[in-house]
DNA sequence: CAGTATCGATACCGAAAGTAGCATAACTAG
DNA sequence: CTAGTTATGCTACTTTCGGTATCGATACTG
């Protein structure tokens, strides 16, 4: 019964230290970018020692990973106005990686899994795939078209952030808003 | 007037490497990642020494770029037929990005860009100017536009290439060329 | 108190970016 | 043919970083 409360383990307890690590990791991505930004400087970032970093998360991929999967969280949609939560779904996209390191740190993560089969399995089924699941059911489209509309959506944002290294102007966002609606309403024909 | 084909100066002259580099470097980014294409390993693909590489171009990020200018080449649209180069620039895009090591090429060098201000000013005006400024004219856009265009097109096709690993399949670049069609056609309204 | 598991700290390994120095090759000018 | 100049190949080196091993200290259970 009070299984899932307290197992009763023996050993000093592991107490959680993602919220510390989290933020220290997007501090010192936003600082220095994903290359620069090396174990050593977020774990002396969070006041835990490297070695704590390494027992916990395999590999700084996965770090990373694990930190964007924290920042990014639920998807703030209702499921009752399939246009407005469209349009929720492209904001939110737009304003977390907007926030000061996502952008870097989605970046790093990325090139690093292009050479690595298991940071990129890692990277689509716990990143990626809860919100493909939560999209196909609030918009009522198939895997293909929502794996499409995030490839447009987080690839745009991603894009334009790389290149000027400033988050997209809420014009842009508006432009982008736009185009998907026309491309995702029923087609009138 | 010989100037240009002769300027006749003493030492030994530099040879172009270009062809034998590039390739080289596309070629070992490809099998092995950004991350694990070092440059001594490009230096001996391409059968110069590591220091013939590091005197001809600044830094690995920059090599790259370069490389991926030269892979890029010039934008095939003929300028009087909109629809058909808009069409035709989605295609040039979607066909460079899946040709073997340009992905991930891209990927590496963006990343490295966002923490250094000065690869993201060559990759900037080196890769995506020139191709900025014949799209504005081809299609009649302002620069803010064809940004957006650039943004949607290079962002999208990265960011699935990045997230499977493969290039995106014909079906879903024609959805992308439909949706742009229909973005970038003049309103009806 | 005994047993167990975690933590911090230090040291260490291997790989990779980038640099220095030098002998040598290739070219020009006399 | 010789002297001067520049590029190349090669080796060695420095620095940095991802990741691992080890060990004493700490925090919990029974």
């Amino acid at each position: 019964m009070a299984r899932t409360t307290t197992p009763a383990k023996p050993g000093r307890p592991r107490v959680s230290l993602d919220a510390e690590v989290f933020a220290a990791t997007l501090r010192t991505v936003h600082e220095l970018g994903y290359t620069h930004a090396t174990v050593d400087r977020i774990a002396a970032a969070a006041g835990v020692a490297k070695t704590t970093i390494y027992r916990r998360w395999p590999s700084k991929g996965a770090l990373i990973t694990a930190c964007l999967v924290d920042a990014f969280g639920p998807l703030p949609v209702t499921g009752t106005d399939r246009t407005a939560d469209l349009a929720a779904a492209i904001h939110f996209g737009a304003a977390k990686i907007g926030e000061p390191g996502i952008a870097a740190a989605f970046a790093g993560v990325f090139t690093d899994a292009i050479g690595d089969p298991a940071l990129r399995q890692i990277l689509s089924t716990q990143l990626q795939d809860p919100y493909r699941i939560v999209l196909q059911k609030v918009l009522g489209e198939s895997e293909q078209r929502v794996l499409f509309f995030i490839d447009v959506v987080i690839g745009t944002l991603l894009h334009r952030m790389g290149m000027t290294g400033e988050p997209m102007a809420d014009a842009d966002v508006d432009a982008l808003v736009a185009m998907i609606q026309r491309d995702f309403s029923p087609e009138v024909a």
